[in-house]
DNA sequence: GTGAAAGCGCTAACAA
DNA sequence: TTGTTAGCGCTTTCAC
C-alpha cells in the first residue's frame, strides 16, 4: 500500500537508524524501525493480553521509551470502532446548582478508561447540535444529565449509541437510567412535619419539563396529603437561588392561609427561599417558617443554611452511570436497566414546630 | 488499495443502489454511490471553501441527508492532524469553588468549533497521566486551570501541544496566559478599609503551591502595608468553606491583637469565615468583623453573605483563553502572550467601620 | 470542477 | 510468537 519511506518495514535504511524524523511525533513504524521488529509487533506490545515474548516486549518498550512513543488513540479508534470517548451532556444549571455531579461522573469515567467529551446544553436546539457533534466524534456512549427530547433519544438509539440517563428517563420508552427515588424520605419528612404540627405547606417547584422536578413534586404532594398537610400554594421556579427567593415572595402575596413550611424542589432554591425569608421578610427560620429541600449539595450544609434536605448519593449514582455505559458499549443489545437509589435525609436545622 | 466492495467507486452495483448496509453507519463512499459521484466529491462538499458546482453540492447533500451522513471527525482528524479536541484540565476544587469557570470555557470552546475533553486533576501524578492521555488523543491544545509542574509544561511544549494557562503561569518561562490581576482593586479596598479605621488585619491564604493564592497574598500584603494596616495573623487554608471557618478559629486562638478585618483569598473561604464568625463566635459581620475576599462567584452575593469581593471577569477570561488556544493552534511558533484582566470590586456588605 | 489514488497511524486476520 | 497485508473513513494532491 505505502510508498512512504517511513513505512517500509526493513528496520534500517541505508545502514543508518534514524530515530525520529525531526518534529514529527513517533509512530509505531518509527518504534518498529528502531527496535528492529515489525510494526504489528509494536502494536501488540501496547495491546494488553496479546501473545508476545518477553524479549520482544522489552526491546519494543525500550525503543518506545526512547522515542516517547504513545499509541495514537484516534487512529486506534478508527480501526477498532471504539473511540473511548463518552459524551457528557450537562446544563449550566446542573453544574452551577450541583457542581459535585459533573466532577464525579468525569472521575468515574476516567477510572473506567474513558474520556469525557463535555457538552453544555441549554436548549432543545443545543441538544440537537450536540447530538450531531457527538455522532461525528464517534462517541461510544452518552451520559445525559440535561434535557433531551424523546425524538433525540430515539435518534441516538437508531444510531446505536448507548445512552444512560442521569436523573431523568422516559416513562413510556425503554431506557437505561440511574435515578434517585426520594419518596421514602419525603414521606418520613412529611410525617415529621405533621408531628411538628404543620398543617399548611407551600411548594416551590422547578421547571415543568424537568423530570426530577416533576417527580419530586408529585411525591411531595402525595406525602403531604397522606399526612393531612394542606398544600396552600404552589409556585414554579427554575432551580436558581433567585427563583427560590422570588417563589417565597409570590407565595406570601397569595391570599389565604400562609404556610408554615415550604418545600423547595432543590437546595439552591431552598437557600434563596431561606435568605428571602430571613433578610427580606424578617422571618426566623425555622421558628417562623420551616423549609425542606432536595439534593444535599455541599453548600446546603453551610452554617448559614443547614437545610433539612434529601440527599442524593451522587457518588454511587455516578459510578453506576459509568458502569452502565460501559456495559451497554460492550453489549449493546442487552436489555435496559434502571438503577434506582434511595435518598437520605440530612436532618439539618431548617424545620421546627409549626408556629401557633 | 481497497478490495472492500463498498469502496468501489462505480455508483451502482448489479443495477441496484443499496442505500446503506444495514446497521453500519454511512460513509462518504455510501453517499458517493447513492449520489453517483466520486467519494472525493463528497468530501469536498463537507469542506467549506472547496470548489464545487452547485449541482454537485445539491446531489451530494440530498444523498447525505437520505443516509444521515455526517463526516467522521475521527477519520478526518487522522488525516488532517487536527482533532478539534482541546483538553481542559480542572481540579475538583475549581469546579466546586468556582463552578462558573468550567462552564464558560466549555461554551466558548464550543462556539469556536472545538470540543472539550475534560480531565480532572487533583495531584501532580494525575497531571502526569492526564498529559499522556491528552497526547494519546491528539488534542490540539490544552487549557490548564489546574496544577501543572514546569517539567510537565515543558513536556507539552516539546511535543508542540499549545497550552494556555488559566489563572496561573510560570514566571521564569515563556507561556501563554490569561490572568486576572486584582492589585488595583485590592489597593482600593485597602484604602477603603484604612478610611474605615481598620489597623489590624488577618489573612486566610490558599495552598502555597497555588499561583492565584500566592499572588493575591502578595498583593494583599503590599496593599495593607501601603495603608498602614498591620497584618497581625496569617493562616493557610485550602480554598474550601471548612478551611475558611477553621482559619478564623486559628486566627482567634493566636495571642496578640485581634484583627478587625479578615482577608480571605477566595470567596468560598470567605463564606466559611463569615459563617464561623456569626454562628460559632457570635460576632456580627460586618460590625464586629469585616471580611473581604476574591473571586466574585455567584454564591458570594447570596443575601446570607453579600461578600465584599474582587470579581474576576470570568466570561471574558474564558473567551480570551479559547481565542488564544485557537491562535496558537493555527500559528504554533507565534510568540507567547499574556492577557491580564483587571478585577472589579463587588461592594457587598461585609465591611464596615472598625469596632472601637 | 471532478475523479483516481495515496496515505494518516493503527489493529487484526492470516500466513509463516 | 512473529511478520505481511488489508483497510478503518477521511483529505488531498494530481491528472484530466
Amino acid at each position: 500500500m505505502a510508498n512512504n519511506p517511513s513505512k517500509k518495514n526493513p528496520p534500517e535504511e541505508n545502514g543508518k537508524v534514524i530515530p525520529l524524523i525531526k518534529g514529527r511525533r513517533a509512530t509505531s513504524y518509527d518504534v518498529a524501525r528502531l527496535a528492529g521488529v515489525s510494526q504489528s509487533a509494536v502494536s501488540r506490545c501496547f495491546k494488553p493480553g496479546s501473545s508476545i515474548s518477553g524479549k520482544m516486549r522489552e526491546r519494543v518498550m525500550k525503543a518506545a521509551k526512547e522515542l516517547e512513543y504513545q499509541p495514537n488513540a484516534i487512529a486506534r479508534g478508527l480501526i477498532t470502532q471504539r473511540s473511548n470517548l463518552v459524551a457528557v451532556l450537562v446544563s449550566g444549571r446542573l453544574n452551577l446548582y450541583y457542581p459535585e455531579a459533573l466532577f464525579k461522573i468525569t472521575e468515574e469515567l476516567s477510572a473506567a478508561g474513558l474520556r469525557a467529551l463535555l457538552f453544555t446544553v441549554e436548549s432543545e436546539e443545543d441538544a440537537e447540535t450536540v447530538i450531531e457533534q457527538a455522532w461525528q466524534f464517534q462517541v461510544d456512549g452518552v451520559i445525559s444529565a440535561s434535557h433531551m427530547s424523546q425524538a433525540q433519544y430515539e435518534l441516538l438509539e437508531k444510531r446505536k449509541i448507548p445512552v444512560v440517563f442521569f436523573n431523568r428517563y422516559f416513562a413510556d420508552h425503554p431506557n437505561t437510567v440511574v435515578y434517585c427515588d426520594p419518596s421514602e424520605q419525603i414521606d418520613s419528612l412529611a410525617k415529621q412535619l405533621a408531628e411538628l404540627g404543620h398543617t399548611r405547606a407551600a411548594l416551590i417547584s422547578g421547571p415543568s419539563e424537568n423530570m426530577v422536578s416533576r417527580e419530586r413534586t408529585r411525591m411531595t404532594k402525595a406525602s403531604l396529603a397522606r399526612f393531612n398537610i394542606d398544600l396552600v400554594a404552589e409556585v414554579q421556579g427554575d432551580f436558581s437561588y433567585e427563583s427560590g427567593a422570588a417563589g417565597l415572595q409570590s407565595i406570601k402575596q397569595q391570599n389565604g392561609n400562609t404556610p408554615s413550611v415550604i418545600v423547595c424542589i432543590n437546595d439552591m432554591m431552598g437557600m434563596g427561599c431561606m435568605d428571602e425569608a430571613r433578610s427580606v421578610l424578617g422571618l426566623s427560620v425555622p421558628s417562623d417558617l420551616s423549609i425542606v429541600s432536595f439534593d444535599g449539595i455541599g453548600m446546603s450544609q453551610f452554617s448559614s443554611y443547614e437545610l433539612t434536605t434529601v440527599r442524593q448519593p451522587i457518588g454511587r449514582m455516578s459510578e453506576a452511570a459509568v458502569r452502565m455505559i460501559t456495559e451497554r458499549v460492550e453489549r449493546p443489545d442487552q436489555s435496559h436497566e434502571k438503577r434506582v437509589f434511595e435518598g437520605a435525609v440530612i436532618p439539618g436545622g431548617s424545620i421546627a414546630r409549626a408556629p401557633s
